[in-house]
RNA sequence: GGGCCCGUGGCCAAGUACGGAUCAAGGCGUCAGCCUGCGGAGCUGAAGACCGUGGGUUCAAAUCCCACCGGGCCCGCCA
């Protein structure tokens, strides 16, 4: 929050000159300058008035310059023109860091951002098919969506975590085909768990149902019965999806995602939501019964852009399309309709229910899960187009439609080295994409595994005294940050391709790099002793080293990244300013003695910008779900 | 063929929304250093980039516009 003080300052400054010097009002930013020695902040304004007004950019900065009146300024001490055209302010660094010290101690969420208005959003993500594993494709997802949902909280919103569960498909209908028609055991064996025993059976019966006319009439058979719910296949399924949606539940647990909401799509088919939504569809004339042409019979939907195709909602033998299913689950969403679900609980986790949409369960919602501004929906890119008309489709029942988003994010391939490990006969030069139907994928489960025992190793080697539970702790959390990290750190377009070995890296640009910053600043402030950090003085006892200053000026740039991060739904940009306030207190750390420092005064103030870095740091680590141990 | 997205040193990548300044962050890898000093999962230094190509707009382009090239995804009465 401090340094927003700081920008409406200076444009005080600047605005006040502009109006002296007679020019008219114009749009201008702040950027930081490329060196300490030409300021702190910088503005180019001066280019903007040259651009209306004409003239010299860098005529107009020194009579700006020259203009600034710095009489009442508590933040800068001195205002300067740069030949080129830039306005630069300088820092009273003193002050300004004695300011930012104080609000971090006084203010308990510094560097949050306020939403304003504050609004109920629901967030879906994970929707993982209960047929198999998450792999690392699956956990981009969960882990984007719960770093959204941290952000969306932390910044004051309500929000709801759902999580769609589609047990009534196709792929359920194979794993169910495995163990009625080609009796793969439903039990799985000691110590593995339902999910990846499940996805066995799902890959071993894909592989036979692929060449066997006989046995994809079965699958059609079983799939039929269980959108109709008919026993006592819906039974069967009913069983194995529970085993492996709780399987599935303690991945994403142990990788800190938590949910409010289990909607299955059983629940959605038996309440008719789709009948009703198809007849406001007809009724509002976005859904049309085609008379003739290729899709003779069928009622389809218009594209949105004069060259695109129409969508088929309904086929002409009457059954719906995949992407239609979604239209009336995102009308509940956005509360269109009237609730029409039972609720159960489903699970406690952390001593928080688990609701799921439910036969038995109570016809009053325990939380209003449908009645939100907005909902945001994590799905892969690829499934685009089908959103689109999902939205355009709200959009045509109710303006309320406006709140539907879809957030699209890249998938996740593997590197031709680790698909070789998982089927060495994989002859790829270029990323290798994971398919559920065959196997080629690495659990996440697998993955943390793999990480965890890295993790040990390090850790073991860093703590030789440690007890085996102490680390078995300790890398757990390295394995979670680490993984978190590098899901979360790159853009959400682009597709990333995991490699293990990249992956098991604890070093540089990684989970476990603020996991360290934040362990390190912890032990310096542990061996200090018991410090009364609120009573301690803010004022810098001596002009600021080039390290201090920039640790502070990260530290006060805070709310500005998160609401950038909010604005744009970027866990990104946390990633990335987590980063670099832990650089900048490596950096510190090393240029200047904190502990021994040359006075008491000195190491005091160090003392206390190390303990304001770290609840800083710890914050921010909250939101993108990365843990912070005292020590690693 | 049409639509969306991406192209920045050997590799990964920030910066692109809001165009600006003498060095275009950072990480991996390579080379050379720093623990008898608060945690070396760290830090310092070196080498390495005509920001895909070509035009345009502008006083100013990695950033905006156009074209092209290369890569990904999508374009089913599949889910």
């Amino acid at each position: 929050m401090t340094f927003k003080i700081v920008l409406d300052e200076a444009r005080r400054i600047l605005e006040k000159a502009v109006v002296e010097l007679g020019v008219p009002r114009v749009q201008y930013n702040f950027s930081k300058p490329p060196s300490d020695q030409l300021g702190d902040l910088s503005s180019n304004v001066a280019f903007i008035i040259a651009k209306t007004s004409g003239g010299r950019p860098g005529e107009w900065a020194e009579r700006i310059a020259s203009k600034a009146d710095l009489s009442s300024s508590i933040y800068f001490t001195g205002v300067t023109a740069h030949p080129g055209g830039y306005v630069n302010f300088h820092l009273n660094m003193k002050n300004f860091a004695e300011f930012t010290l104080k609000n971090v101690l006084s203010d308990g969420r510094y560097g949050l951002p306020q939403a304003e208005p504050k609004q109920r959003i629901s967030v879906e993500h994970t929707s993982v098919n209960p047929a198999h594993p998450l792999h690392i494709g699956h956990l981009r997802n969960v882990v984007l969506g719960d770093s959204l949902v941290r952000l969306l909280r932390a910044s004051g919103h309500q929000v709801y975590v759902l999580n769609y569960i589609d047990d009534t498909g196709l792929q359920v209908a194979v794993a169910l085909l495995g163990i009625l028609e080609l009796g793969l055991s439903p039990e799985p064996m000691k110590g593995t768990k339902a999910d990846h025993h499940v996805g066995e059976i799902y890959v071993e019966a894909n592989r036979k149902v692929e060449s066997d006319p006989a046995l994809q009439e079965k699958r059609r058979r079983i799939s039929q019965q269980l959108e109709r719910n008919q026993e006592p296949t819906a039974t069967a399924a009913k069983n194995i999806v529970d085993r492996v949606v709780r399987a599935q539940l303690e991945t994403c647990w142990r990788i800190g995602a938590e949910y409010d909401l289990l909607n299955f799509e059983s629940q959605i088919l038996k309440t008719g939501l789709w009948d009703k939504v198809f007849e406001r569809l007809k009724e509002k004339g976005v859904a049309k019964l085609a008379k003739d042409g290729k899709f003779d019979g069928c009622w389809i939907m218009e594209g949105g852009d004069e060259n695109e195709e129409e969508k088929v909602l309904v086929r002409s033998d009457g059954t719906t399309v995949y992407a239609a299913k979604d239209i009336p689950y995102a009308a509940w969403k956005l509360g269109m309709l009237e609730d029409p679900f039972r609720y159960g609980v489903f699970a406690e986790h952390h001593g928080k229910k688990l609701w799921a949409t439910s036969d038995s369960g109570n016809p009053n919602p325990p939380e209003r899960f449908n009645v939100v501004q907005r909902t945001i929906s994590v799905i892969g890119v690829e499934q685009s187009r089908p959103q689109k008309f999902v939205k355009a489709a709200l959009l045509a029942l109710s303006p309320r439609g406006s709140g539907y988003h879809h957030l699209a994010y890249g998938k996740v391939a593997l590197s031709p080295k680790t698909a070789k490990q998982i089927e060495s006969g994989i002859s790829s030069e270029g990323p290798v994409s994971m398919k559920g139907r065959t196997g080629m994928y690495v659990t996440a489960d697998d993955a943390m595994d793999a990480l965890k025992i890295k993790a040990a190793a390090e850790t073991k080697k860093r703590n030789p005294e440690a007890s085996p539970e102490w680390v078995e702790d300790i890398s757990e959390s390295i394995a979670v940050g680490a993984l978190r990290y590098e899901l979360i750190k790159q853009d959400l377009n682009k597709p990333i391709v995991f490699d293990m070995d990249e992956a098991l890296r604890l070093e540089g640009d990684t989970g476990p790099y603020l996991m360290y910053s934040y362990a390190r600043a912890r032990s310096v402030l542990r061996k200090s002793g018991s410090f009364d950090m609120q009573n301690m003085n803010t004022t810098p006892p001596s002009d600021l080293e080039p390290s201090e200053k920039n640790l502070i000026l990260a530290i006060s740039k805070t709310e500005l990244e998160l609401e950038e991060a909010l604005k744009y739904l970027s866990p990104r940009v946390v990633a990335n300013h987590a980063y670099s306030l832990a650089m900048s207190f490596n950096l510190f750390y090393e240029k200047c003695p904190i502990m021994t420092a040359p006075d008491v005064a000195l190491r005091d103030w160090r003392l206390l910008l190390t303990d304001c870095f770290s609840i800083v740091l710890a914050r921010i680590m909250d939101i993108i779900g990365v843990p912070h141990p005292e020590s690693i």
